[in-house]
DNA sequence: GCGACGCTTCGCCCAGCGCCGAAGCGGGGC
DNA sequence: GCCCCGCTTCGGCGCTGGGCGAAGCGTCGC
């Protein structure tokens, strides 16, 4: 455990409306504009520019300059998962309304740049109770079995390898709406490219104009729930 | 999602140098007086009890209280898993020193009420594998052959299901020491509970004169070790 | 019943932070 | 070269909130 000091230093970058405005939009997995997240924010460029250094500063977010444009992500998965973590925490500590994003959501839905949902704890079972992939250190590795059976799907397995950002081969990531862990790492990353790349997964239009979960929301399409179903036995 | 409002309140109730540490030393699971907590935040009675009040107010906390004692504990394990995932990303946002407490308490710790670290979590996969809990609507549920199992190695199964302070029977809780997660829930706690009446863990003596984790540490036995060996294939 | 003790409430002070408007810097388009 | 645009920095304002000492309330011990 860290010190009390540092845990409440790296609390309170979530703890100010504005900010935790900003990650959440960012939970999408996309690099978004300051000017972007100051709109999403509700607030000023200035008042955006300060909270974007803070969050840099504290190592929750990374920037990459563009022409003109600074564009900003989350610095690593682990940021994702502690954001979706607390928000279940803030939901279920406030129950007064159910589930306010439609069932859709909570069936099957993006977390950071992986499938979560459902669908996703459902992966993670399946992939497990097939033997696909198998703990090791720090997380999971993937079989004999898994290597075949996943590159027959479509998967890219040596991208999921290829540690783009420090990331791990596989981990868990625990899944605020189901209270089970959905696959996270690069494999986690790979198989949902895979599957929005084959169309097994696809994008619904936005709900509303300005609809801040628009970017994540997903659906699996008829051929995905068969291959899916075939390859995994999983009934999306 | 919660709105950024919302989930902004909740962190930043977690945000404050003092309230931090009162919730890091109730992650034994015990129940702590306010006096007790103000020491351990290391302010003055006054600050001490507005801060349990926001933390109560927020539903973070649960008061008992007892003669002229006010006991205070979190208030569910949900919240539990939120410092120790917020506490497993801080830690991994500043680097700079290597692992602070000693090999041991990554090796198997008390996490609330449960069993954490390396063994926590391979006896979460022990149990998967051997198919004495099967995924269930909301976590796990656990099967004949679990029941038999379990049953057979003293653990109190009615305590587990009886959901006090509704928890459920048995879900994951993510082990920022491993990345993978380990079991919470009622079972977790009879578990663990089992363990201890057994003298399979002990509790070491404290490393120093004020140990904020003391109330955490555990050790394995060396009749722990065999018979977790030889009833779930556990090396410890 | 009286004092000791645990805790809370009240009153107050001060630091930190979140916000904006104005100005400054740098890249791109024309 | 000019201006537009995205972003940052600076200066100033207002408020929240965290801290303490003093006082009040309820409980326990004798």
């Amino acid at each position: 455990m860290p010190t009390p000091a540092a845990f409440a230093a790296t609390a309170a970058l979530l703890g100010d409306p504005a900010r935790a405005a900003m990650l959440q939009a960012l939970l999408s997995g996309e690099a978004l504009t300051a000017g972007e997240l100051a709109r999403v924010a509700g607030i000023g460029a200035p008042a955006a520019s300060a909270h974007l250094s803070r969050l840099v500063e504290g190592g929750l977010l990374s920037v990459h300059r563009q022409g003109r444009h600074r564009y900003h992500r989350l610095a690593s998965e682990e940021v994702a998962a502690a954001i979706e973590m607390l928000g279940g925490l803030s939901l279920s500590l406030s129950p007064p309304r159910r589930w306010p994003h439609g069932d859709a959501f909570r069936a099957v839905r993006l977390c950071y740049d992986h499938i979560a949902g459902r669908l996703g704890v459902a992966l993670h079972a399946a992939l497990v109770g097939r033997a696909w992939i198998a703990p090791a250190d720090g997380g999971w590795a993937a079989t004999a079995a898994g290597e075949a059976g996943l590159d027959a799907l479509g998967v890219d397995l040596d991208a999921a390898r290829r540690a783009r950002r420090a990331r791990r081969f596989a981990c868990d990531c625990m899944d605020w709406s189901e209270r089970r862990p959905h696959l996270a790492g690069g494999l986690g990353r790979e198989i949902a490219a895979c599957c929005l790349r084959r169309h097994w997964l696809g994008r619904p239009p936005p709900e509303g104009p300005s609809d801040p979960l628009a970017r994540r929301r997903l659906r699996v399409t008829p051929e995905g729930a068969r291959r899916l179903k075939e390859a995994l036995g999983v009934a999306a």
